[in-house]
DNA sequence: AACCTGACTTCGG
DNA sequence: TCCGAAGCCAGGT
């Protein structure tokens, strides 16, 4: 495997569909670590300012945006809505409704 | 070359 | 249920 944990976080933020969000650990459990959430945040960095990731479409478990007011947050938030992503009066963004699902489950899906 | 930090998550007490 | 500590990998200083 000439790919890295790094190569392989990016194959997987490409494929996350427009109009959905996926989170770091999310993110990084299908790249092969589950733990290794952090890391994706030097793949975005890095990887976003060489290919054009669609960085904003990463953000923290609690389905809200990590970046802080100044430091991108405005712009990411921006490009979501623009996506069709509704945040609530919190900020925050539904993961059961915008959350990317690669597989399909119940839509009842109170699993997690 | 070594140490530190980073847009986080999960486990344990 | 809430809080603290560990884990993960690579790039930057």
């Amino acid at each position: 495997m000439t790919s890295t944990f790094h190569q392989r976080a990016v194959a997987v933020i490409k494929r996350i569909p427009k109009g959905r969000v996926a989170t770091y650990g999310q993110v990084a459990a299908m790249a092969g670590n589950p733990r290794a959430a952090r890391q994706i945040t030097r793949v975005l960095n890095s990887s976003s300012k060489k290919e054009r990731l669609p960085w904003q479409r990463v953000i923290n478990r609690e389905g809200r945006i990590s970046l802080r007011p100044g430091e991108g947050y405005e712009q990411q938030k921006g490009m979501l809505l623009d996506e069709g992503v509704r945040f609530d009066r919190d900020d925050r963004i539904d993961l059961a409704r915008f959350g990317w699902k690669p597989r399909v489950r119940g839509t009842t899906g109170s699993c997690r």
